[in-house]
DNA sequence: AGCACGCCGACT
DNA sequence: GTCGGCGTGCTC
């Protein structure tokens, strides 16, 4: 018996099976799905593999298997998905098959391991064979324990290492085998339980209003009769889009199914997931998310392996979580963009949903308030069932807009960033004591530095981009590659003392606020703050409990919270988003507008937002003034028609990455030239260097198709780029990437 | 990715 | 002659 293997390797050219004999010692246990440990290559060092298909012979000569790992297997399906996705989305089939592993169990180099945080870092004292020979002798008893040393064991196959992780929640263990002076830590993680509040009261289920009901039949006789049918709930914040997603989910478990229910990252808080463990329990939820701990995942993930939760709650890659008999996938703030994958494989969680849903034949539902263009085009066109919430649950009114133009501030003298308009409203909102919400999407101090007298500009030495000024620090820093210098005192050109700041950051905004109302109390929340484990939400609550009067912030502050107290929310600079030549542009400025502003007065407080801009009459500005979506989708998807974008097509950018930048242009070439070769009508654009050039020192070049992507598409894609011998330099495709730069 | 193979210039 | 530099190609 011959097993096809794929070698569990990001290298390009292995990216295939490979075939190996079956020893009959083997042959009972062997299936698609296994793990196993093979000779490969000229040495006789042992890979890691699975197995994805059985034969009878081979056309080669084959070797023999070494070992099959136990403890775990993929299924058919995540092996189907893995091939899928490999084409797809143009990457490796090892790489997609990673994402459906048990964390912790990918192989990765120790010092990625060592850069990570968050994470215990253990020394290995021991050898491997000493702890086996205590386990042995009983030395060593709980099975927790054995579990841990066979992780240690299933990553480098034999145990070559001497670095390792420990999850938090296994500290006992980590304890026992510090005492017993097999390992020593390194450096230790802040303690972090995914479920914090352990309190939460139960809820009961709540009377659904008639829009309500009606999309709640509607989805759950899919549950009832074992149907795909993909919905769009579309409804205003506060509509009451979570009870009805608690109440499917209560039908799913009742018919002894399991639910995912994928959430931005940002929007994973202990608040939201407390409103899913309040219905339904602590143990029956699983949380996935990227600021859990590779311990706290496994834990997580063994949770749902074991059966033992039935509703799993992660951001996209929750999607791959080990679930069988699922009952439905619910997709929430589904025009959110961190559903698309931007490393890769570069998938789309709304996409694989999809394919997900219809092979399992349930329902998905994605609910928004400003669904994503393309979403709402489906649902107008009758692909998607379209689901409509209009009447506020809590009948809260939606806040009051005003839109001031920074043109009439200017001309008027005002060159502050704060209009008189605005500065009024938080003068009587600081006096009303009510809290108020700063928004401005730009972090640091100052967004560029330049000399007066000769027009030097300070860049980033390793990206074609501009420092920012970072005043706590004094320092010059890169938002690209993370590079920081000292600031300037003199023009490192001619020598002038002349340095001039321009653009404006929220730490600057901070400063002002600071100097203009000195009495209030304010609290900054972007990137630069929110660097612990735990600060966004640290920084939220404190806003919020200790009544703070301002919140200054990125767009991290739009998403998922609500306060009862803030009454004001002021938009610096809303033109900031509007400029990128992205063809989301308009779409993520009116979705951000929208829910800025949804954070003002959210219960019997009425509320206020101003917009300040140079743009008043911005369509998607306007739009968001009137928080009138339809106007704003009609607008918009005429236009995406004109301009021949998304849903009109796809967005197809090859992008060709590398340090010479002679080699990145002849292999850009190269594939170009293919493709032509191949098909000569497709609408490709030439290569041409990226907005950035280059970032982390590598030249970016692209070239980008405009055209519906289809199984034709990817494989002409496939086979102009599958015989590139490369070497440092890297082909990227994206297929309608987050961000076009 | 490794690693072998092979082609070519430099040097005891 | 032969040592070693690196470009090329293969791994079931």
């Amino acid at each position: 018996m011959v097993v096809e293997v794929i070698i569990n390797s990001n290298v390009k050219n292995l990216n295939k099976t490979f075939d190996y004999n079956v020893p009959a010692e083997f042959a009972g246990t062997i299936c698609v799905g296994k793990r196993v440990m093979v000779p490969f290559g000229r040495n006789k060092s042992l890979e890691e593999g699975f197995v994805v298909g059985i034969k009878e012979s081979s056309e080669f000569a084959t070797k023999n298997i070494e070992r099959i790992e136990e403890g775990f297997e993929l299924t058919q399906d995540n092996i189907n998905l893995a091939k899928l996705m490999a084409r797809r989305y143009f990457c490796n089939i090892s790489d997609c098959i990673k994402l459906m592993l048990p964390p912790g169990t990918t192989t990765k180099k120790i010092e990625n391991r060592v850069k990570e945080k968050n994470m215990n870092f253990v020394f290995l004292k021991k050898d491997f064979e000493d702890i086996e020979n205590d386990i042995e002798n009983k030395k060593i008893k709980s099975e927790k324990q054995i579990r841990v040393l066979k992780f240690l064991k299933d990553n480098d196959g034999i145990l070559k290492t001497d670095l390792e992780i420990f999850s938090d929640t296994s500290s006992n263990i980590i304890k026992t085998l510090e005492k017993n002076g097999y390992i020593e830590i390194i450096e230790k993680a802040v303690e972090r339980n995914p479920f914090i509040n352990k309190n939460v009261l139960k809820t009961e289920k709540l009377k659904l209003n008639q829009e309500q009901e009606i999309a709640f039949n509607m989805i759950n006789e899919k549950i009832e009769n074992n149907q795909f049918e993909e919905f769009l709930l579309y409804g205003v914040t506060g509509s009451g889009k979570t009870e009805v997603y608690l109440q499917l989910i209560e039908k799913v478990l009742i018919k002894g199914k399991r639910a995912i229910v994928l959430v931005p990252e940002i929007s994973l808080t202990p608040q939201m997931v407390d409103r899913f463990i309040a219905r339904f329990g602590q143990e029956k939820i699983a949380v996935l998310h990227s600021k859990l701990s590779v311990g706290e995942r496994y834990d997580q993930w063994q949770n749902i392996k074991q059966k033992k939760a039935s509703i799993i709650i992660g951001a996209r890659s929750a999607i791959f979580a080990p679930i069988e008999d699922l009952g439905i996938i619910i997709i929430d703030e589904e025009h959110d963009s961190s559903y698309k994958s931007d490393m890769t494989p570069r998938y789309n969680a709304k996409d694989l949903s999809r394919y997900i849903a219809k092979q399992n034949n349930i329902p998905l539902v994605l609910g928004s308030a400003t669904p994503d263009i393309t979403t709402y085009y489906k649902a107008q066109n009758c692909d998607i069932t379209l689901l409509e919430l209009n009447k506020r649950a809590n009948n809260a009114n939606l806040p009051e807009v005003e839109i001031v133009d920074l043109r009439d501030e200017l001309a008027s003298g005002n060159k502050s960033m704060l209009s008189k308009k605005l500065y009024t409203e938080i003068e009587k909102n600081l006096e009303a004591k009510k809290q108020t919400i700063l928004f401005l999407n730009r972090r640091g101090y100052s967004t560029f530095v330049i000399c007066r007298d000769c027009g030097y500009t300070a860049k980033c030495k390793n990206c074609d981009i501009t420092l920012t000024y970072h005043i706590r620090e004094n320092k010059l820093k890169c938002h690209y590659c993370g590079f920081e210098q000292n600031n300037l005192s003199v023009c490192p050109e001619c020598n002038s003392s002349n340095i001039r700041y321009f653009g404006t950051g929220t730490q600057k905004l901070e400063a002002e606020i600071n100097k203009l109302f000195p009495q209030a109390t304010t609290i900054r929340m972007d990137i630069d703050t929110v660097t612990k484990k735990n600060s966004h939400e640290e920084i939220l609550n404190h806003f919020k409990n200790e009544n703070l009067d301002i919140l200054i912030g990125t767009q991290m502050v739009v998403k998922g919270h609500h306060f009862p107290n803030v009454t004001l929310v002021g938009v610096i600079a809303a033109d900031s988003s509007l400029y990128m030549e992205d063809y989301r542009a308009t779409e993520r400025t009116f979705q951000i507008l929208t829910q800025v502003a949804g954070r003002a007065g959210r219960e019997n407080l009425p509320g206020k937002v101003i917009i300040q801009t140079y743009n008043p009459d911005n369509f998607s500005i306007e739009c968001a003034k009137a928080q009138d979506y339809d106007t704003f989708y009609n607008g918009e998807i005429n236009l995406r028609k004109e301009l021949k974008y998304p849903p009109f097509c796809d967005i197809i950018v090859i992008g060709i990455n590398g340090e010479n930048k002679q080699e990145v242009i002849e292999i850009s070439n190269k594939v170009y030239n293919n493709i032509k070769k191949i098909n000569n009508s497709l609408p490709i654009i030439k290569p041409m260097p990226s907005p950035i050039e280059k970032v982390k020192n590598r030249y970016r070049w692209r070239m980008v198709i405009k055209t519906k992507l289809n199984q034709n598409i990817i494989d002409i894609i496939n086979i102009a780029i599958e015989k590139i011998k490369l070497k440092n330099t890297r082909i990227v495709v994206d297929v309608n990437p987050t961000s076009m730069m």
